[in-house]
DNA sequence: CTGAAAGATTTGGTCCGACCAATGTGTACT
DNA sequence: AGTACACATTGGTCGGACCAAATCTTTCAG
């Protein structure tokens, strides 16, 4: 009576995963495409419906996009499983954007943080690439998701995969929420915040980080709040 | 020529809505098991192979638990995504270790503010009663799975699903990561952080909740960096 | 020669029927 | 009553067939 149970995987899992360490191992560039389901049941030796579930299976881990006709080819959409675990555990949109705000307060600073302490010239001239872009935003759309850039690149910059995974899920959402707020509280200050955010990181000093991105995302909430 | 190209749903997608549909309207108990496959093919009107793969899709959500032989039963493991999701983004235990410290002292702070400004009567009188367990806890291996217990509630305290559903995505880490502190820095220090983070909650003291989590995490971490 | 329309090919989507393997259940024997 | 065997149920895998969408190729008009 072993208290672990050790279920042998089953075949569509094996192919899976042997399927998943192909893909691993040319991300995205070389060869995006992958061989046609029935080119794989014959090379596997496996009928064609397991080679379908354990593409679909990786297309639901966000490894591989399907299209009918097309094939499958790589992409790397890790964040989606999160995404739609948020939509099945929170059916509502009004809560959903509640939540996400209090996330974000509490991983954000948090990821300044680490920024401050470890961000690379590499990551500090990207940080810097985006804000020129956003101070020439023409208009609301491409300003909007330059600052999702903004908040992506600070989270890759902490060094954080998990930071990362979590606000890439996020962005979805994000980008209603910031939909409501950017037209009213203005470019201008969001671009005041990130040059605060930025000085802070470039001068590796965490607290500031943490502090000048709390500040940024409450300024950001408040807007939302007198929106509704 | 519409920008949002809109594809529209398979059959394996709709069917796969529509058990989802049915399945959350009974929560685990009354029917817990699903029809068989053939069965709801029938019903369904559609091939046995769609049903398969509307099941394993809601399987890879955490909606459903699928054993041969038994059939389908319904299950709530809605973290299940996240957990594979950072297993494949980072394959390295030491590291997955590492970065989930860095994200429990992110959100879990975070919680314990939250859970200060909202726990109601019923979720402290929880937190007493897991923080009794663990003091009357035999072994280290209960030991460890209470005060998994005691993070969880706290989290459900805070009334933030994402902060729940993240933190029982780390679990299985966090279970790892405890094997290798509890052992060293006691269970008697554990306790005491609890309490102190419990009196701060009945309080409603929120910067003191999340300060003392912040301080409980940190000694943990200090602990692990020691065992290493 | 260019370019667009028509056809052929490739590829995923769905269905069907069969058989294998694990599980659960009922029954007969001790 | 307890145990072991046989049977029924259920998921797992296979193979072939056909449909639908995308892509490639050919062809023909300009």
């Amino acid at each position: 009576m072993s208290a672990t149970i050790l279920r042998q995987p089953s075949l569509v899992e094996r192919v899976s995963d042997q399927i998943a360490a192909q893909v691993r191992g040319k991300p995205a560039s070389e060869k995006p495409q992958l061989p046609a389901e029935r080119k794989l049941a014959e090379q596997f030796g496996v009928g064609r419906g397991v080679i379908r579930e354990a593409i679909k299976r990786l297309e639901m881990q966000g490894l591989l996009e399907v299209r009918q006709g097309s094939g499958a080819r790589i992409v790397d959409k890790l964040h989606r499983p999160l995404n739609s675990s948020l939509e099945l555990l929170i059916p509502d949109l009004k809560e959903r954007l509640c939540q996400l705000n209090e996330t974000r307060l509490a991983i954000e600073p948090e990821a300044a943080r680490l920024a401050a302490l470890r961000a690379t010239p590499e990551d500090l001239a990207k940080l810097r690439e985006i804000h020129e872009r956003l101070i020439h935003a023409r208009n609301h759309s491409s300003a909007i998701a330059i600052d999702l850039e903004f908040h992506r690149a600070l989270a890759e910059a902490s060094g954080n995969l998990m930071f990362r995974l979590i606000l890439d899920s996020l962005a979805d959402l994000g980008l209603e929420s910031r939909r409501r707020t950017i037209g009213r509280i203005g470019k201008q200050t969001a671009i005041d915040h990130h040059a605060g955010i930025i000085r802070a990181v470039e001068e590796h000093d965490p607290e500031a980080a943490a502090s000048a991105m709390k500040h940024h995302l409450l300024a950001a909430r408040k807007d939302l709040e007198m929106a509704s």
